[in-house]
DNA sequence: GTCAGTTATACTCTGACTCAGCATAAGTGC
DNA sequence: GCACTTATGCTGAGTCAGAGTATAACTGAC
């Protein structure tokens, strides 16, 4: 018998799985992952019992679910807010039990075929619409978050907080001239949360008046707002993409993401998938070949209805050599001020 | 009672309170942290009952053992591998019981008394002595560290698993050439622990051969090597180092270790202790006043043996306005190859 | 087979910014 | 008054990212 019981919880591992093509970046879901019928991200239990450490549970559990071997596997965050995870009852024991979640980042070399049907790869941008300035800024911002947060923001009470909300709504949402700056995803989610614009939030207030562990109805999706997800598992979503998108930067884990041979177009192309932002190609390519993070493989890709493109591959050994960056990621715009539609 | 009692776990907080002068940086160390009579950092139960975050239990926790509140909070990583924590019969319950830790960064604004004898504050470098480069190369490196690691590395095994290794040690400890890379204070840790250079490393090989709870003997520090903690609260304490370290050049968060006012100097210095590098002084001082991250409050402090300096103080509006970065650490030398003593 | 369209690749110009050092200002201690 | 110390201002070289132009090599339509 434990000296403090209140000191214990459930641990739970979530994982937001992660792979991209030249289209699209995607992320695993499972359809009957929470309590509130929504889809969220795979997770499950941790048993300390069975696994030595977080990462060797999380790679068993990931090979158990989905048949394949994680490239790269990354911790991101412990979550253990009260009110904002859903309650689970298959997870821990009774109802008022708290879960601590573990989430984890892992990356899928490609968009495996899912046997067991719970599964399914579905677009980031889904869930954060916003996110995408591909082309350029998304029309969403201005004409519906902007207003939206604004209004939240002003009526913060006091001045001080009014101000303080004002100028993390303007930074982090690249209004009035400020920078996007890509990798805030989850600054960004927060700043929706708070101000009551993701379903999520009333989800949780709700749940939190009303007391009750179900929520009353389904939660409704307003277009622009991007489609919810069960728990919190949105905001785990949001914080590895952020983390990801940071670390493209730094380290080169771009590759994990790519097969072995690929084209620089191609590699040009998942790249601005997960950052969400058209980058320059000319500049890309200096960027890439004088950072020596590849070598030609000699074969050409022909049929893409142009010029055919020489076939690259990683080259191992930067990570022993320099001190190995990522994708610097040269940018194709400006992405500042409200320009650019 | 729970379905699945294996997913449970006793969930611990542990603190890294950092302070910093012009001369050092310090970390919050208690006396009779860990079983195995080492040094260690405050931690205690986090109890879900009583506190809705984690980072409000942190709070409360830190308060209370020290009287102050913390002007920064960060969640750093969760520790969770068996072997490498210190079994806890305060904390837990029986001896076998699973802890899962929740590493946290917290800034103190100044050393503040502790009328509380059990914490005192130490100076980092006291258990990392390689990562002060203040006056160029520590020796230590290349008397003692490196051969060592590259005995290791060499007895790696197969052929792949040695040049990785070398890879590693070299790019770390920034041998033949490679740059100093100062925020990968915790790769340089679990290398030396890899090697078994920690003394930590030997006291859980130990343990786990012996399957015995207890250290047997005293852990001797090894010169150099740095002085060792209970538990793993030096690897904790690599990861806040290293986090702080790169988080200083992309958030103004040097301003939390300050007072008020402060000079140019001052504040020089105090990144430079946390960084463990010397910068150059005058791009320094353009790159502070250019960011707009200061003011200058008009008094000047003399004194100090010299031309009086003026005094500034953060301007927090910087937050509010640009990415309000942090500080991007001119060096004064080239920190590569083996130059420098 | 020629031409328009498309994609790939090479090269150049420019401005911004960092590195590094020199020069000057304004104090203190003897 | 002089040596020394610290603060502050400024400049030239080198590097690099941003942006654009030019050319190469294919596909498909006619």
């Amino acid at each position: 018998m434990p000296l403090r019981e209140d000191a214990h919880a459930v641990i739970g591992l979530t994982a937001v799985i992660v792979a991209a093509d030249a289209n699209e970046p995607y992320v695993l879901v499972t359809r009957q992952a929470t309590s509130d019928g929504l889809a969220g991200l795979p997770f499950g239990p941790f048993d300390p019992a069975r696994h030595r450490t977080f990462e060797l549970g999380l790679r068993t559990f990931i090979t158990d679910q989905t048949g394949f071997d994680a490239a790269y596997v990354e911790q991101l965050y412990t979550f253990g807010d009260r009110g904002r995870e859903a309650p689970r009852a298959d997870l821990g024991g009774g109802a008022a039990e708290r879960v601590i979640s573990i989430g984890y980042l892992a990356i899928a070399p490609e968009r495996t075929d899912l046997q067991g049907a719970e599964a399914a790869w579905q677009e980031w941008y889904r869930y954060f619409p916003w996110e995408d300035w591909r082309g350029g800024r998304p029309a969403i911002i201005a004409t519906l978050l902007a207003p939206r947060l604004i209004a939240w923001a002003s009526a913060g009470g006091n001045e001080s907080e009014t101000a303080s909300r004002l100028g993390r709504v303007r930074l982090h949402f690249a209004l009035d001239g400020a920078p996007w700056v890509e990798e805030r995803a989850l600054e960004r989610y927060e700043l929706l949360y708070e101000a009551g614009l993701a379903p999520e939030a009333q989800r949780d207030r709700m749940r939190e008046r009303t007391k009750s562990e179900r929520t009353p109805q389904p939660m409704a999706a307003t277009p622009g707002l991007g489609e919810p997800m069960g728990s919190d598992h949105r905001r785990i979503l949001a914080t590895a993409i952020g983390r990801l998108r940071a670390k493209l930067k730094y380290r080169p884990i771009i590759f994990d993401l790519l097969q072995r041979d690929f084209t620089l177009s191609e590699l040009q192309h998942v790249a601005e998938s997960v950052l969400g932002l058209s980058l320059h190609k000319q500049n890309f390519r200096r960027m890439v070949e004088h950072a020596g993070l590849v070598e030609a493989t000699g074969a050409v890709e022909s049929g893409t209805g142009g010029r055919p493109a020489a076939l690259f591959r990683f080259r191992r050994e930067v990570l022993a050599e320099r001190a190995a960056g990522g994708i610097a990621a040269p940018r194709a715009h400006r992405l500042t001020g409200p320009e650019h539609n």
